[in-house]
DNA sequence: GTGACAGCATGTTAA
DNA sequence: ATGCTGTCAC
């Protein structure tokens, strides 16, 4: 056992408050780069030195990488102790099989990801019969899933439905709730939906898991949703040793269902709670908190707090002004490259991060042109490829026979006779006879309309199934082995003339090896194991932090890292703030909040770069910089950097653009930027493509031909995804994209 | 009835 | 780029 001074020497009054804390909840309010990571876990460390059991102590963190990561600090602060540390959702998938007898389901689930989720989404709403609904699968799951998340069971939320869109919902998720228990499937809000309902019904279960977890830590708190909120607040009534971790200004999960209502009324609901605020930052540079501060001081909702460091001023951040998102791309390679070769930073000192993931095309060539190592985060990428995709839905059949996703999409992959006739009157004969897909397919002797090709496929997938569950206790790798061949998937990579198809067979060979490397690091792991790894992995858990290069990913999965530089690219209006929340003030405020994070992540050097024109979907638009970048300090901490000019192509596109957005952009072109204005090129100038002037504006009265006359309401969006809301007398507000709506402009009201 | 192909719409962020 | 739908030849 180390010393206790050990564990408390390097730290603050204030970080080792909090460390030190002993029972009771507590709050730890703590600001971007103030140390939290090192509290938690420091403080998981001084309770075992003090004697608590490692048993008794549940350390929640945001990614399975963060918690990998804090296991191992503990285990070398404190050699021998192992902690349970999770994600909410590997927590909740662990809780269901551990528990599952009590809880009456079967251990063997399978979890279901959005795109499962919204096949059975999608089947369940043509059970409705309500097939003309144009409320995509997508959204209608988006809708239940917000609905479990705020713990609502169908019949709770049927009863609060009040128009047609929830209505439909409400119907839709009667049916598929339905689907994923026939299909012994959870997704991903079960997850937590499901642990919260047991222990808020189950005082019995509760009691046990309370006192088995006496010391709940939860890091990123203000990113909780209900559910989770209800996990830990039931985990916390006999033995309320919660301790809660998080920063109101970097809550940018509100979309997928997160309160920070959560975080700001801790206090309420645990008036006992002791708070500590940390403030200082260890991370960044005077100008980055500067510019940062500034920034997500604009958000009314939020109790004002101000980071304070020691650190030396540095350099200024940087706002970097470029032609067209190409020219940017090249840019910030190069810049790097630069930086590299002057021996001021190394690759991987750097990351780049942006608002969508679309956006990381352009940048992937100019990495390769370059000759720049890069990594763009995205872990799952490869998971998702269609043919490992198919291979995984073969493993998961057979360690669940019930799984009639995975059963539709690889029953006929590769091709076995069985078309879309046979499926549908198999599918036809399990419902009425509520079996799954795969023990229809044992009975298609029962079933005469299918014959044939059709009948011999489904008995020869059936076998096939069946055969391989035998080996179910293999190791993972080995029983993908035999799936490819057994199923024929591989000889059908191999046979075929496909150029792809060669990366397909290469791909399906590396998922191989990553389940043997899966099963190396974990020798006890079965495949349901490794399933269940792969679908609850994060972005940000395939990302190589070791090697020499440089990061690329979205804002959501900068959040918790730290880089000595960072690019966050395309700041423009429409992309941060992202179109879909104009308009909405709290969206808006998340944007800005999303920002803020991006920019606390920088130690040493910010760049924030922009476009003047952007090709989108395969049209060039002007880009208008963000009403974030007017909103940075107009001091010495921020300086302006137009390298549109260095290239003479631009220059007429320059001046255009100026014409055409600059009084769009008050704000921004108020921040200082000396414009450019450069002689007229219009034959260069001519290959922009300007939105030609519809007349669409808001008060003009529009003809359409099934609703007649009615009054534009509203507008957002640009480019291909302009949107026009209409109001029409007796059909009441309509949505249009405006590029494809039958609208005439038929006249406008004064306005 | 099956499967190959073309044409189509579709596209934020994520466990 | 992807998945879904409709069309057409076997």
């Amino acid at each position: 056992m180390p010393d206790p001074g050990d564990l408390l020497a390097d730290l603050t009054d204030d970080q080792r408050a909090a460390v030190t804390h002993a029972e009771g909840p507590l709050l730890i309010l703590a600001g971007a780069g103030s140390g939290k990571t090192r509290v938690i876990t420091r403080r998981v460390a001084y309770l075992l030195q003090q004697g608590v059991r490692p048993g008794s102590i549940l350390a929640i963190t945001f990614t399975n990488k963060a918690a990998g990561e804090m296991r191992q600090r503990v285990e070398k602060l404190v050699p021998g102790n192992r902690v349970w540390v999770s994600t909410f959702h590997s927590l909740g998938a662990r809780l269901l099989r551990q528990y599952a007898d009590r809880l009456g389901i079967d251990r063997n689930f399978t979890i279901y990801d959005t795109d499962d989720r919204n096949k059975l989404v999608k089947d369940a709403l043509a059970a409705t019969g309500m097939d003309d609904v144009k409320f995509s699968p997508d959204r209608l799951g988006g809708a239940i899933s917000k609905a479990k998340n705020q713990l609502l069971t169908p019949n709770g939320y049927e009863k609060t439905a009040n128009d047609f869109f929830t209505q439909t919902v409400a119907k839709v998720y009667h049916g598929y709730e339905k689907r994923l228990r026939a299909a012994n499937a959870m997704d991903f809000d079960d997850l937590l939906y499901l642990p919260a309902q047991a222990l808020r019904l189950n005082e019995e279960f509760r009691r046990d898991l309370d006192s088995r977890f006496r010391y709940v830590l939860i890091d990123e708190y203000q990113d909780t949703n209900s559910a989770q909120y209800e996990v830990a607040r039931r985990l916390s009534v006999d033995h309320p040793n919660l301790c809660v971790v998080g920063d109101p200004d970097q809550s940018i999960y509100k979309w997928r269902g997160s309160d920070i209502k959560n975080i700001l009324d801790f206090e309420r609901d645990f008036p006992a709670a002791r708070v500590i605020t940390l403030t200082r930052n260890y991370r960044s540079t005077k100008n980055v908190l500067h510019a940062a501060g500034a920034l997500i001081d604009r958000n009314k909702q939020r109790k004002k707090k101000a980071l304070v460091t020691d650190n030396p001023a540095g350099e200024p951040v940087r706002v970097l002004t470029f032609d067209n998102g190409l020219d940017e791309a090249e840019g910030v390679v190069v810049r790097i490259k630069e930086a590299v070769k002057a021996g001021r930073f190394r690759y991987r000192d750097h990351a780049i991060f942006l608002r969508i993931n679309a956006l990381t095309r352009s940048l992937e060539s100019a990495f390769v042109k370059h000759g720049v190592p890069f990594q763009i985060v995205k872990g799952l990428a490869f998971f998702e490829r269609k043919e490992n995709r198919d291979v995984l839905a073969y493993l998961r059949l057979v360690a669940n026979p019930q799984d009639n996703v995975s059963f539709l999409r690889v029953v006929n992959a590769p091709s076995r006779g069985v078309g879309k006739t046979s499926l549908d009157r198999l599918v036809a004969f399990a419902g009425r006879e509520e079996m799954p897909l795969l023990a229809a397919a044992a009975q298609v002797a029962r079933i005469p309309e299918i014959k044939g090709k059709g009948a011999s496929g489904l008995r020869d997938f059936y076998r096939l199934v069946t055969e391989l569950r035998t080996k179910l206790d293999l190791p993972p790798h080995e029983l993908i082995d035999l799936v490819i061949k057994q199923s024929g998937y591989e000889k059908m990579l191999r046979d075929s003339d496909d150029p792809e198809d060669a990366d397909r067979l290469a791909n399906v060979s590396e998922l191989v090896t990553a389940a043997k490397q899966y099963h190396d690091e974990n020798p006890d792991s079965k495949v349901v194991d490794f399933l269940e790894q792969i679908t609850l992995a994060s972005d940000t858990d395939g990302w190589d932090e070791a090697a020499d290069h440089v990061s690329v990913m979205t804002l959501h999965s900068s959040k918790g890292l730290e880089f000595p530089v960072v690019y966050v690219m395309a700041v423009e209006e429409g992309l941060l703030p992202h179109e879909r929340s104009l308009g909405k003030d709290e969206d808006v405020e998340e944007e800005r909040r999303l920002c803020f994070v991006g920019m606390t992540r920088a130690m040493k050097e910010l760049h924030l770069c922009h476009a003047r024109m952007r090709e989108f979907r395969g049209q060039l638009n002007y880009a208008i910089p963000s009403s974030f970048l007017g909103e940075l300090p107009r001091d010495s901490s921020v300086e302006h950097v137009d390298l549109s000019m260095t290239r003479n192509v631009a220059r007429g596109a320059a001046d255009e653009w100026r014409a055409k957005v600059a009084p769009a952009a008050r704000d921004w072109a108020d921040t200082g930027v000396r414009p450019f204005i450069p002689p007229k090129k219009p034959e260069e100038a001519a290959s922009i493509v300007v939105p030609p002037d519809t007349g669409l504006a808001v008060g003009a009265l529009v003809q359409h031909d099934e609703y007649g006359l009615g009054q534009v309401t509203d507008l957002s969006g640009f480019g291909a995804l302009r949107r026009v809301k209409v109001r029409f007398p007796g059909h009441g507000e309509k949505v249009f994209v405006a590029d494809k709506a039958k609208l005439k402009v038929v006249g406008r009201r004064q306005g």
